[in-house]
DNA sequence: GCCAACGTTGGC
DNA sequence: GCCAACGTTGGC
């Protein structure tokens, strides 16, 4: 028998800043490998709790007008991080080794740029949105699991 | 640029 | 295993 169940899909929000890696810049690139990931937290969610197919709101952190800006979609299941080992990317990782990665990564999907941002202040103000993690204080972890309700009610906020 | 809220490191 | 010091994230 086989014991694999199909899953639906789960709902993301991912931070970039986009001085960094935009929105616009997926747009061009299509596909994009989301390398850079370094804490332990969200390193386990992609490798235990992200899928092929998964639903990703795209988040501009660090900037001049903060929030979220798009949608995509996770294409690949989590592989090792090339940068780790790369001692001139940003995030090089000496203490990793190759037969045992520390850092992985999944890529993602373009799938739209929203017609306008929803704004942060805004997601923080919606009662429709409480409890959305990247809403509360202090909250840094650069990916966060989203409800369904939660990324669809965002969708149409940004469309409306 | 400031600083609160974390996470990590390393001495003990 | 504790915890002070340090580094990073990210809103403001």
């Amino acid at each position: 028998m086989n014991t694999k169940t199909s899953q639906s899909a789960q709902y993301w929000l991912m931070k970039s800043e986009p001085d960094c890696f935009s929105i616009d810049d997926l747009k061009r690139n299509k596909v994009e490998p989301w390398d850079g990931i370094r804490n332990y937290q969200v390193r386990n969610m992609i490798r235990d709790d992200m899928h092929i197919g998964d639903h990703v709101l795209f988040y501009h952190s660090n900037a001049k007008e903060i929030g979220v800006v798009g949608e995509m979609k996770i294409v690949s299941e989590a592989y090792p991080d090339p940068t780790q080992f790369d001692s001139k990317s940003d995030h090089p990782d000496p203490k990793s080794k190759k037969e045992n990665p520390t850092w992985l990564l999944v890529d993602v999907k373009f799938i739209q740029k929203f017609p306008r941002i929803v704004t942060l202040n805004e997601l923080k103000l919606d009662p429709k949105l409480e409890g959305m993690i990247v809403t509360k204080k202090g909250s840094r972890l650069s990916i966060t699991p989203v409800s369904k309700k939660h990324f669809e009610y965002v969708v149409k906020l940004a469309k409306a």
